[in-house]
DNA sequence: TCTTGAGCTTGCAGCTGCTGGAATGTCTAT
DNA sequence: ATAGACATTCCAGCAGCTGCAAGCTCAAGA
């Protein structure tokens, strides 16, 4: 099938297909006329890779699972550590998400938010220090 | 003052303040050598911008803030509204990446992560659909 | 005085993960 | 023959820096 129907049923959009094609996440193959030829299992990979990109995996993450999917000696042991850190770094942006929005939500509190120009959050952005979790 | 101490006092990389005043958030002088001369107002806009990109406010929100921030008839009104719509972008992404923790919580836990290839994990990841919250 | 080294300048490339556009080629139907 | 829907490649751009390279300037030591 041509990347139209591949997109189509892959849910991913062609142009992303071919940047996967490019960064070598899938192979599909060549018609003479220089279309690309994809077939189910390549479908599968694509289908595979939308959904780990939906769950935040990396591009690189995606390619380790992506091997491991391919590799029917894998240990799932390795899968599960990929899924874990993963994991990690999402409550560890939670936690850092959620510490900004207390820190923000009591600044917009403490303004009056009215015609004056008298502002609690600019004075907080003056004066604060600059450091943090970057 | 020059770039490197003007970094060192605001906690901004000597490169990030250039990139800055390259698009116009900053403003220092020039001397003689060619070296750029911060003054203390410089300063006082480098940690300004430092503090509001810790908070996570986007460049663009910076830009706007930073010129509310320089208007003394400015209504604290607008200051309150920018970081408003930020606190909702916070909650929104916090939302987003809970419901992708639960998910990879529940497939890191059907996993027995040993030496053998049987993974839930590739599983879902091959069989669910790509779709969803992108 | 010469040299060394730190600090400054500019400009360009690269990071992530696509996305848009332009110019061109191919297929299908009328 | 021609329209239009597809396909191709390549180049540029998004955010927000960061790193590197080549070349200044400046202050201190031998």
């Amino acid at each position: 099938m041509n990347i139209g129907e591949a997109a189509r049923r892959s849910g991913l959009p062609a142009k992303t297909i071919r940047y996967y094609e490019d960064i070598g996440l899938v192979r599909p193959g060549r018609c003479d006329n220089g279309y690309r030829a994809f077939y189910e299992t390549d479908l599968h990979v694509l289908a595979f890779l939308g959904r780990a990109r939906t769950l935040g995996f990396s591009i690189k993450d995606c390619r380790a699972l992506l091997a491991l999917y391919e590799d029917d000696n894998r240990e799932s042991g390795r899968v599960k550590e990929i899924a874990q850190i993963h994991l990690r770094r999402i409550s560890t942006k939670i936690a850092q998400l959620e510490s900004l929005r207390a820190t923000l939500a009591a600044l917009v509190e403490s303004c009056d938010g009215d015609h004056r120009p008298n502002c609690p959050i600019l004075e907080d952005l003056a004066t604060e220090p600059a450091d943090g979790p970057r």
